[in-house]
DNA sequence: CGGGCGGCCAGGA
DNA sequence: TTCCTGGCCGCCC
């Protein structure tokens, strides 16, 4: 994985304010790399726990959890709820509500 | 809403 | 080099 790509991607990461949540697409566009969407997955999914970045505050374009029935997908619901961040029956977050950028996500 | 399909792009075998 | 596989995406039924 190029370091360019992924430092452009964790600085996206990392600018996400707490309560807001954005995709894994989105994020891909925002560092500058359109259309790797998958390879943000891949890279926040080998993310070290050490570096303390909100790699729960991605999902995917509709709001879903990724890998939804895995252990770490029931934890990232929790920390987004403790951020403040309403899931509905289905576990989805609503984007227009709580996307970002908001631009991103208008209605 | 649910499921299938094709497209996407980088790594590993 | 080809082939397969992803924490994806959007379209079509």
């Amino acid at each position: 994985m190029a370091p360019e790509f992924e430092h452009a991607v964790l600085r996206a990461l990392r600018d996400i304010p707490p309560g807001r949540v954005s995709t894994y697409g989105t994020l891909a566009a925002l560092a500058g790399y359109p259309r790797h969407a998958r390879h943000v997955g891949a890279l926040l999914g080998r993310l070290p726990a050490e570096l303390a970045l909100p790699w729960f505050r991605v999902v995917g374009s509709g709001g879903r959890i990724a890998r939804p029935g895995s252990e770490g997908a029931d934890y990232q619901r929790l920390l987004l709820q403790q951020d403040g961040i309403e899931l509905d029956s289905k576990g989805r977050v609503d984007l227009f509500r709580y996307g970002w950028p908001p631009a991103y996500f208008l209605r």
